[in-house]
DNA sequence: GTCTATAACTCGATAGAC
DNA sequence: GTCTATCGAGTTATAGAC
């Protein structure tokens, strides 16, 4: 009796499918291992299955492999055409990209490193299957910035490296996370807490630069 | 006659022993596709050897490696010390800084991303193997940065904060080249002339954002 | 859908001739 | 020192029972 009620109340959970649980290990063991580290063992482990039962829903390795990393590309490339095209001040979309896109990061600290990692193993490949016009929304922030300039509301600075410093500045510290941890000798929480600052210190940093 | 003086001018090159060239070899391989990604037969065939020979110099994959990975530290955590101990301003060290680093990683673009996965990848291993005060550098240059604060020379700032906002600024750019380069629409020498007027863009930025 | 067993293959490593 | 041939461990992928 107890069996069934267990059962009810764990398999009505949208993601305890045999489909979902491969999925969320698949992720979380591609993640840390990348495409060639990772065992589908492993991930079967991960998931309570056996690699059977793997590769009866996902064919092979590198189909379950794509569809992680094409997650992992959406969550990596946001959706802020929003934020670049709403009509508030260059220094207000620029505290909000900050603020958002490390908070995101925050919930998966390992995926910069990761897409970073594996388009840099295969560029060619990525070009031809994964890439279709993720440039938009960074063309759209430096042509928003040219205009501030030409407007005079901040001082001549280059957009595309005004652009890649705000990038650089909040995607490193999480690609860098392991050796900043043993170099500042600080765990876990204390990191967590040095992100949260950065959420304001990044923007902050970064308007100080080009305010006139 | 011709073929001795040949062998003689291309074999008294230093670097064109076996050994050498199975060192070269490995550093291309695996700093593109990482200790789990590389195959000891792309190393043998990149050195245009077979891979007896290349255990006959090597005993394993793990000994390679380790001699590669030994080299890309050193160069990633480069001797600083002279600069920031030296009594230039911090304004003068910060551009010193900048330039130099910046300067060294173009000679090997792939070595940050390289460096940083496979420590990613196992940092415990990285931290018993591999991890011997790299930290006294950061710890110097924080120091100098409180110093110039509390003399009220900048702004009041925070200096863990500063310090990561100059590393990334300068090496991001190249864990992010592919996608940059796609970005972008930029070709080798493009990026090439991108990063050389980074040399300066990064140092001024930070200056302009701290001076007082 | 899920399992056990195993085929098929990749890759690091070694034996042994020259 | 350098090569060819091959072994053996580890992995992906499939066959087939339930």
């Amino acid at each position: 009796m107890l069996t069934i009620w267990l059962n009810y109340m764990v398999n009505n959970k949208k993601d305890d499918t045999s489909q979902e649980r491969i999925l969320l290990a698949a992720k979380k063991i591609f993640l840390q291992k990348g495409m060639a580290g990772a065992r589908m063992q492993d991930i079967a482990d991960e998931a309570g299955i056996n690699k059977a039962l793997l590769h009866y829903y996902f064919r092979n390795k590198e189909i379950l492999f794509d569809m992680i990393f094409l997650e992992a590309l959406k969550q990596f490339f946001p959706k802020i055409t929003d934020v670049v095209q709403s009509d508030i001040s260059l220094f207000e979309k620029i505290e909000i990209f900050c603020r958002e896109y490390i908070d995101m990061m925050q919930q998966n600290a390992y995926l910069p490193l990761f897409v970073l990692n594996e388009v840099n193993k295969d560029p060619v490949r990525f070009k031809e299957k994964f890439w279709q016009n993720k440039n938009v929304v960074f063309l759209k922030f430096v042509e928003q910035i040219d205009t501030e300039v030409k407007r005079g509301k901040i001082k001549s600075v280059n957009p595309a490296h005004l652009f890649i410093n705000m990038i650089s500045m909040c995607i490193f510290p999480f690609i860098a996370k392991p050796i900043w941890m043993m170099t500042t000798n600080v765990d876990e929480m204390q990191f967590r807490y040095f992100m949260e600052q950065r959420k304001t210190e990044v923007s902050k940093f970064i308007i100080e630069s080009i305010k006139k």
